[in-house]
Parts: C-alpha cells; structure tokens; sequence
RNA sequence: UGGGGAGUCGCCAAGUUGGUUAAGGCACCGGAUUUUGAUUCCGGCAUUCGAAGGUUCGAAUCCUUCUUCCCCAGCCA
C-alpha cells in the first residue's frame, strides 16, 4: 500500500492572519515596549520586547474543564503565536472568586500542555493571572477617579438596572453621578478598606447613560465582594469585572492582538476607552492591544456551555469530567482522541466570524485521520457467531502472525491463535445473502483476516430458528 | 424596536485595492488497488456568491434598497 504519509499543508488563511500580515507589512509592532511597571508581570521578563512579534493569549477563567470550543481558541492563539515567531500567554482570567478554584486551574495547565503548547521557553515564562494585577487594577481605577472618569455608586443591583433603560430607551444619570473626586476616592477607599457590605456601593466608569451600546452606559468596574480568593485569598474585598479587568491585563502583558468570541463585540468600545485613557495618564504605553472576535466553535449534537456541563457533572448524569461521553479535553483523552485531532480539527474549521455550526463528522474524521496513522489495530468480536472449521483438527491450534498497522512495519507484529472453533462477527454471515454480499454464506469462501480462506458448508440454527 | 455583527456548494471556508473558467477540506457520487466492504489512488461535484436594482468593457468584490440569522439591557466572563 502506498499510504505515504502526507505533506503538511500551509496553515490556512483566515481573517485574524490577513490582519497581522497587514500589520507586519506595515511595520505596526516595531515600536512596541515593555510597560515595565513595578511588581508586575512585565517586570518578571528579562529582555526587550522583540518588535515585529506577536503576542496573544488564552485566558480563561478558571471555573471549570476546558473543552472542545477552547481547543479552537488554544489551537487558535498559541498556533498564532507559533507561525509568527511570537508568544502565547497562558492567563487565567480569575476576577470572580465566588466561581473559581484551585482544582480548574490545575486541570487547564494540565489541558493547555496537553494539547501540545507551552507558555514557556529559555527567555520568559508566559503563565499570569489576573488576580496578580489587583494592584495595578486599583491605580487604574483610581486613576480614571481623580481624571473624572469614574464615580462611586449607591444604586443597589435593581435600580441600576431600573436606571439602565432598555435597547431602545436612553439610561437615567444616577443621582449620584456627581459627586466630587475626593468623595469618589475617599469612598472607593473605604469600600477597599472593607467598611461596606457586598452590593452597597459599586464604582461605575463615566461614559454616557443614553448611549446606543448599553456597554457604555456606566459599567460597573469594581465590586464589593467579600470572599476568599483561590489566589489571593482574604487580601481583597474589592474585584474588578471582567470589563475593566481585561484590557488592563492584556496591556500589562503587551499582548497586540487579544482574541475572544463573537459577544465581546459590544464591549470592544470600552476596551479602546479604558485603554485610551489609561494611556492618557501615563499608565499605558502606546499602542495599546487591539481586540478580534472571532465566531466560537458550534459542533452538532454537541454542548459546549459550560453553565451545561457543570450541570451533568453535578447532578451525576456523567461520571465526571473525564467521562468519555463529555465534551471537555479530559473526557477526549479518556475517549482515546489526540492532541494531533484538535490540531487537524481546528486548521479544518477554520477561524472567521460567521456563526456556525459544525458537522460532528468534521471532528471525527480529523481525528480517524490522525488515528489511522498512529493507531495500532486490534481485532475484536462484539457479537460472536460459533466458526466450526470441519476438516481442521479438535484439539489443535496455531498461531498466525499479525502485523500492528497495515503500513507501518516499525509497529511490530503480534499473533493470533487459530483452532478449530473460532468466533466471528454474526454480521459476517447469512444465511441467505443480500445483493453483493461478500462475506460468508453457504456455499461461499471467504478469507479470515490474517489467518486462511474458508468454505462455508452449512449452519445450525436453535429452535427459535437462530443461527448458532 | 436602539446599537453591534454575519449571510460564498449539504457542513466549514479562501477570495473583498473590481479583471480570464469562484481555492481547499469534510460529506456525497463514480472507478482502480486492497488479507480491515477501512486506508490509499483516480475522476465528478457552485454559469454562481442571501434577494432585487444600479455603476462598469467587466462585480462575490463598488452603490442603493430589501431580507434572514446571531449578540447586547449581570454588581458573570
């Protein structure tokens, strides 16, 4: 057989690469420096930034398995910064304490390495999270206090959301919008210092209440949340959302392309907001990362919400996890797919910002592909049918040699006892054969893998008519 | 409904500074090889780019209108 192995295609164009090539070409990223500001993740990094190289990320939040739909985002990020000479940072997006743990972020290192990429080389390395930039979120914050760009609310919950109007109605300004910068930070102060309970006062961004993007209608930047962080612990009653959080993050780790899904869209405005006045202040260094959407990944038969997934781990529908019936990069494993499979899978798919739903049998015929390759094969009988072999004597037997893989000689070979009584698949027999039936039937010869031709002569049937 | 996105073969997806016959993969349909009805190999598979107008010598690519689908009103991410 002439099963040579194949030529590993150029990684396929897509609209993310044509956006750094762009960028490239025109130089975008040579100006690019470190923010070096103290205690931070920058700071842990010895050399110069190397102008013209990327830099993207993964950043999940650790709050439960990753799954099939974060392998197109891993595959997606790290493949990036591998085809352009730059780097992938792993960061976990750890803002909510209430939902996360120690034991997710053990299991996404495990997933993210399994997969096959590292965050780490000789020079740096890239593994962060959030909760460390807690201090420089706090500056920042503070920062966008004292330029008037941010106020200490009293609203609760409900009548911000009361105040927030609707998709075709503008918001009402809080009635306490305006109040001064010294009441904004001596109350931001306090709410840090932990004299408030959880939802009293929340800081708000100030941006524009009747503005058409309800992101911008004074987002909420910093809560009061007193809970022990699976980092940080007891040091914070205050944490940022995800909004404020982000950007900040992205900026400190000179991220330049900083890739999420589809609904994040909306929030992109605020993303150059924050970002632009952070930079206004002195607190950013130009150019600030830009963020890409792209669409996430939707497989038939498949669910990948992760909201969905605890569940069936909760309510004990899955063993677990790792169970090979779920959706998660464990229960792949335990299923006997490959790293190799979600590479081929997602340089399949592609990247673009079509909403999409994916045939499973895209994902399955990547990873038969892979396995036909790799795997060794084995032989099995699932429902077995007796094999008399008349003229071959009771009592005896042989061994036959089989080889591993049909081309793959260095697999080694095996053998395989042959005897008089043998079992085969039932489905490899009928009595009275279908049109173009090839297999056994009386009459007919037909060849047993890796042992000898044989004749049927007959069969026996019990008394509900069965064959035996 | 206000705002933000997306509609190219059954499923993905290139192509978008307008220029000959609209890449590729998966699926599917042939045909060859085959001690896995697998694999491999060869061939086929969009006169058409959501729809309708318009500009042009020429448009999937530009303009207009229409249409369908997705996202946003968490102190989640």
């Amino acid at each position: 057989m002439s099963n040579a192995p194949k030529e590993t295609p150029a990684p396929a164009t897509n609209f993310i690469r044509n956006i750094i090539d762009a960028e490239l070409a025109a130089g975008k990223h040579a100006q690019r420096r470190w923010s070096g500001r103290p205690g931070l993740a920058a700071q842990q990094l010895a050399g110069e930034l190397d102008p013209a190289k990327i830099r993207t990320r993964f950043p999940p939040e650790p709050n439960g398995y990753l799954h099939f739909g974060h392998a197109k985002s891993i595959c997606l990020n790290f493949g990036l910064a591998r085809d352009y000479g730059g780097r992938c940072h792993l960061r976990f997006d750890d803002t909510n304490p209430e939902k996360e743990e120690k034991e997710y972020v053990d299991s996404i290192i495990d997933a993210v390495h399994w997969l096959g990429f590292s965050w780490q080389d000789e020079q740096e390395n890239n593994l962060y999270y959030a909760s460390d930039y807690f201090d420089w979120m706090i500056a920042s914050a503070e920062y966008l206090i004292q330029a008037g760009h941010a106020y200490v609310d009293s609203q609760n919950a409900d009548e911000m959301r009361a105040s927030r109007g609707t998709l075709t109605q503008a918001g009402q300004d809080s009635p306490y919008r305006n109040r001064s910068v010294k009441e904004n930070m001596d109350l931001f102060k306090r709410m840090q210092a932990g004299e408030f309970a959880d939802g009293t006062y929340i800081l708000r961004a100030k941006i524009d209440m009747s503005s058409p993007n309800i992101n911008l209608r004074d987002p909420a930047i910093y809560r009061i949340r007193h809970a022990t962080h699976h980092n940080t612990g007891d040091k914070w009653c205050v944490y940022p959302m995800y909004t404020f959080a982000h950007p900040i993050e992205d900026a400190l780790e000179n991220i330049t392309h900083s890739i999420c899904t589809l609904e994040f869209e909306d929030q992109r405005p605020f993303y150059d907001w924050l970002l632009e006045h952070l930079a206004e202040g002195g607190l950013m260094q130009r150019p600030v990362p830009q963020q890409i959407e792209f669409s996430r990944l939707n497989l038939t038969y498949v669910i990948l919400s992760k909201r969905k997934l605890i569940q069936l781990v909760e309510e004990k529908h899955v063993s677990g996890w790792d169970d090979p019936r779920m959706p998660t990069l464990v229960g792949a494993r335990r299923r006997g797919y490959t790293p190799e499979g979600f590479h081929l899978f997602a340089e399949r798919i592609g990247v673009s910002k079509a909403d999409s739903l994916i045939d499973y049998v895209l994902f399955e015929d990547a990873m038969r592909e892979v396995m036909n390759e790799a795997a060794e094969r084995r032989v099995a009988v699932l429902d077995p049918l007796k094999l008399i072999i008349d003229n071959y004597p009771a009592g005896q037997s042989e061994e036959c040699v089989v080889h591993n893989h049909p081309f793959k000689p260095e697999f080694g070979t095996r053998v395989m006892p042959f005897s008089r009584d043998l079992w085969i698949e039932r489905e490899d027999f009928m009595e009275v054969p279908s049109k173009g039936y090839r297999r056994l039937f009386p009459g007919n010869m037909a060849r047993l893998r890796h042992g000898y031709v044989v004749k049927c002569t007959g069969c026996q049937k019990d008394e509900a008519g069965r064959v035996v």
